[in-house]
DNA sequence: ACTATCAGTTAGTTATCACTTACCGTTAGT
DNA sequence: ACTAACGGTAAGTGATAACTAACTGATAGT
């Protein structure tokens, strides 16, 4: 169930915004702070629950923190969301077949 | 920004249990209702949001309103993430790159 | 050792959201 | 027309979540 906790996690626009500049390159707290509208609590905070995701992963250098993108949970929200596609496009082949038959 | 509305309507998990129910078959109202430790006004409340977000869409059958998996929504979303797949698995390469050479 | 920088943590506040109960509208059958 | 079935809407409530300000911890430089 770690993809409902990257659903939750992306759901959140400031979140949402730290995750795309992140996918642009890693990135320290500061900076990340610096061009979003919240302080750097926040940022701090919202990386967390992206780690806890399994969204992003941490170095340390220094003082300062580097933060990047982490592909395990992106892959899961991925593979979760493949599946209802395929799913999903299965359902509409069938319905249309059904529909086909009844005219 | 529809993805945004996507992600967020995926984020509860009820309203992903209507989801995902929904993509093994297109469902009225109160079925939905049945078998989910939810209200059946909660269930239409769940609805309407995944409704709006583009997730699913709705036709009239009697009384009855049948709710089934609208692929619009749910493939936005995937291209929203396939980009980020590929922009963060870029990335990777590039830094793995950078890493050689400083050896 | 002292100071500055960088960042995680805590406590408290506000707003949002999921939920229930009660109500209203619409369609179909008798 | 009356009634039953189905479902959307409104109002109210409790819990959660995002945010800020204040504090604490750790590392690097002088």
């Amino acid at each position: 169930m770690t993809y409902g906790n990257a659903l939750a996690a992306l759901a959140d626009p400031t979140r949402r915004k730290v995750f795309e500049r992140l996918a642009r390159g890693p990135s320290a707290v500061g900076e990340l702070a610096h061009g979003l509208p919240v302080s750097r609590p926040a940022v701090s905070q919202h990386l967390k629950v992206l780690k806890d995701a399994g969204l992003v992963s941490e170095t340390q250098d220094g003082t300062r923190r580097i933060y990047r993108i982490d592909p395990h949970g992106l892959g899961e929200l991925r593979r979760w969301m493949d599946q209802f596609w395929d799913q999903a496009l299965d359902n509409f082949k069938a319905e249309a077949e059904r529909k086909d038959k009844r005219k």
